[in-house]
DNA sequence: TAACCGTGGCG
DNA sequence: TCGCCAAGGTT
């Protein structure tokens, strides 16, 4: 008898597949999706936490379709790649007006949903409505890159075409929700980019990487490419103990979270003064006194961003008032220089440095209110 | 096709 | 310290 990949797998599954993890417990559609895209390039110890947490706040579609996206961008926050909780978001209303609230099981119309791709409709479909089809995440790609020798880089086109035409044909049509498990268990702990633990594999005996002692070489790297520098100074208006704070554009880096001051603009080379915002500021505020802050990076998948954080201590006739009277966080800029909406929404807000509010922040912004609350 | 989009962990 | 990588999708 010829051998049987998936039933191969699925009896290791039997015996040492993951089956407690939070995800795994009262599966739905709707928390397999959110699980899924959780994971999207994030470790599984990362986003525990968070899953728990987004699913007492969202328990269902609808729960999600109503929040404000601001308290979706809370739940995000620290988690990273933003764009998964706008798409998300705006995924949850599409179903609650298309699809009566309920997710839908029809292949088309979730890949069709933003945010989720052939390998997440997959992945959600198999795991949740027990469908039959291939998924072909990091964990897949490596399993099957050695288990057939494949060469390339599986980030190509041409490599990874071939890789889901094996998982295509892998794929069998008993078990499907254990056996999509299994594929990202068998990635996740045995079949690791390193040292693989190819002594107690169940798919050992027929693996092409192993019979000719290439596990470590494959899949093959990503060409590597050298990625720059480039650098900020955020500047930090201070009146009293609140800093003020700008919502970010949707599109690009930190998309709808918040951050310090006005303009976020880095440049290749390091410069030592922000001229735009203090110009603006100096019509409206009296600067007291400046600190700078301790230099620090902060590296994206495609730069490095070196930060340094200044702090402008203000002060204005105008303010002090309504700091006694405790209004000044309900304050925008406009209240005071006429610039705080835009688009009729609230984009820049006083915010508390010693209560961070419940906003979302990218990392850097909570590296720099723990450096304003242990200076 | 390749650039873009975060963050934490690890060797 | 630093380069690499981890349950990808969008443009």
């Amino acid at each position: 008898m010829a051998f049987d990949f998936a039933q191969t797998a699925l009896a290791w599954f039997d015996l040492h597949g993951r089956k407690h993890l939070p995800w795994q417990q009262n599966i739905s559609a709707y928390s397999v999706w959110i699980s899924e895209i959780m994971l999207q390039q994030t470790q599984v110890t990362t986003v525990i936490p968070y899953f728990e947490r987004f699913m007492r706040s969202f328990p269902t579609v609808n729960d999600l379709a109503n929040a404000p996206q601001e308290d979706v961008l809370h739940h995000w926050t620290g988690l990273g790649y933003y764009a998964r909780a706008r798409n998300l978001h705006k995924a949850a209303q599409q179903i609650a007006e298309h699809h009566n609230g309920v997710f839908p099981t029809d292949f088309e119309e979730v890949l069709a949903l933003p945010g989720i791709g052939r390998s997440t409709a997959g992945a959600i479909l198999a795991i949740a409505e027990h469908q039959n089809h291939p998924i072909l995440d990091g964990n897949v790609k490596r399993v099957l890159a050695r288990f057939f020798a494949v060469e390339g880089w599986p980030g190509s086109k041409k490599v990874e075409d071939e890789l889901w035409h094996f998982a295509g044909e892998l794929t069998p049509s008993e078990r499907i929700a254990d056996y999509t498990q299994v594929m990202m268990d068998l990635g996740a702990t045995l079949c690791t980019r390193s040292k693989p633990k190819c002594e107690v594999c169940p798919l050992q005996s027929r693996c092409l990487a192993f019979a000719s002692g290439r596990q470590s070489e494959l899949p093959h790297k990503k060409p590597k490419k050298t990625i720059p520098s480039k650098y900020t100074t955020v500047i930090i208006p201070m009146l009293f103990d609140r800093v003020l704070m700008t919502k970010r554009p949707e599109e690009g880096i930190w998309g709808g979270l918040w951050w310090f001051g006005g303009e976020f603009t880095p440049t290749a080379q390091k410069v030592d003064e922000h001229p735009t915002i203090y110009t603006a500021l100096g019509e409206q505020f009296d600067v007291v006194s400046s600190d700078m802050l301790p230099e620090f990076k902060h590296t994206f998948s495609h730069f490095h961003l070196h930060i340094q954080p200044v702090i402008l201590y203000l002060t204005t006739d105008k303010v002090s008032e309504a700091v006694l009277s405790n209004s000044m966080p309900q304050m925008t800029l406009e209240d005071l220089t006429g610039a705080g909406i835009r688009d009729g929404q609230v984009h820049q807000r006083w915010v508390d440095y010693r209560q961070p509010a419940d906003i979302g922040l990218c990392k850097p912004a909570l590296t720099i209110f723990n450096q304003l609350q242990q200076r």
